[in-house]
DNA sequence: CAACAGAATATTGTTGACAATTGAGAGATG
DNA sequence: CATCTCTCAATTGTCAACAATATTCTGTTG
């Protein structure tokens, strides 16, 4: 009946997706890319029309980013790109081993036999991958496996996991780009090993343990750079 | 020079702090007072207009509380005061448990005599008002009990200590108001006594452990009465 | 009478303009 | 020459109007 969604008024309004969003997400993909600094204002103006938009949805987006921990706003100043201190990196550390483990525990708690075959997969995977020396390959797959324990966790720890992708990307703030170094690969494997074995067996609190400690060791790792 | 400040055209503008911030407080104490209930959705034009302001600050505080988790926005539809089922509500008080044991943790790492000193005085206040039948004394102190350790924990967990205070909050959007039910004071106090004691001993995991398994009892309780 | 189509209404999405505040630079003054 | 004040430009805060979308009501049709 209409073919002419793309000759609409206005450039932007094609979207069903509410403009603020789509803002908020380019403002966090320039923010995490680097695009801007930390430190740095968010003009609203010069970004509104950088981006085809009017001024009130960047406004939006940037309370939204607020909440998130990106940026912080000072009243009649205005936002900046949150200036991230070895202090509070440690804390994301923390808070996101925290979160990690509690992702670890609940999944333990009702793991059911696919995904563990699957997430046993994984770490052979991995470990193939170290044999042939794909580091690329292993960072890539480390992370799917992370997500996919997150995922796995399920619906009744989805805030969990939304405090633990938030927490990811926002210790990439951290100026100084000493994160997620080479730590020992095999050594990282066999602490997914650990994660998957007490996830096989159910053993809540030990998931927990594992994978807390397995995402405290990169918060040892910034603190042995020092 | 001028003292007209008071006579400035728009009546809500005397104030320094941004509006957006006082609709914001105004907006949180309504939706946790109850004046709006869960499920109901926020009319930007209606509470605009209650507020004396125009929509956009409100449209800015409520996209505010959204990353608070207090309402859920739906696009071209409007924003709606979060309904917690009761999976929500068990999920917050993990992550609230989480968090106290965190807090726990962190100060028990680098408590003061004084701290030490106050929070064991707190303890013994709320025996005595135990003693005395003073049931709303001893909640109120309870929460000034709770609210004190997370401040003493220090600027090193002032985002667990915001995550903390916000899971408080929100968990207070669940409908059935069996919150905070009363237990058996004599049995809190002494789960009370156990964190203060393993803070006095520098015992960081044992304090995690008494934290979190004091905030856990609520969740139990809740359950309970099912 | 049930169900569907279409207009009318209510509400959100977005914009551009104006008011108020902040910060910087020019000029005066010690 | 340093410093202070005043003015001006840049930027944020707020608003009211317009556009687009969702919802409700109504009349028609089977």
């Amino acid at each position: 009946m209409e073919l002419d969604q793309d000759t609409r008024p206005h450039v932007a309004l094609r979207r069903q997706r509410p403009l603020v969003l789509e803002v908020r997400d380019e403002l966090e993909r320039m923010i995490l890319h680097g695009d801007i600094a930390p430190g740095d204002r968010l003009n609203e103006y010069a970004l509104a029309e950088q981006l085809g938009v009017s001024r009130a949805p960047v406004r939006e987006a940037a309370r939204s980013l607020e909440r998130e921990g990106l940026v912080t706003a000072v009243a009649n100043e205005g936002v900046y790109v949150r200036k991230l201190g070895l202090e509070d990196a440690l804390q994301l550390y923390d808070l996101r081993a925290l979160m990690a483990g509690h992702l670890c525990a609940v999944l333990a708690s009702h793991a059911d036999a696919a995904i563990k075959a699957e997430l046993r997969g994984c770490v052979a995977h991995m470990d193939s991958l170290i044999g042939s020396g794909d580091e690329p390959g292993y960072f890539e797959l480390n992370l799917a496996f992370h997500y996919r324990i997150a995922e796995a966790a399920g619906p009744n720890a989805d805030r969990a996991r939304a405090l633990y992708i938030a927490f990811g990307k926002e210790v990439r703030l951290l100026r100084r780009r000493v994160l997620d170094g080479a730590a020992s690969l095999t050594q990282s494997n066999e602490e997914h090993d650990r994660i998957v074995a007490a996830i096989e067996a159910g053993d809540v609190e030990g998931a927990r343990k594992a994978g807390a400690w397995h995402h405290e060791n990169g918060k040892k790792r910034l603190l042995d750079r020092l």
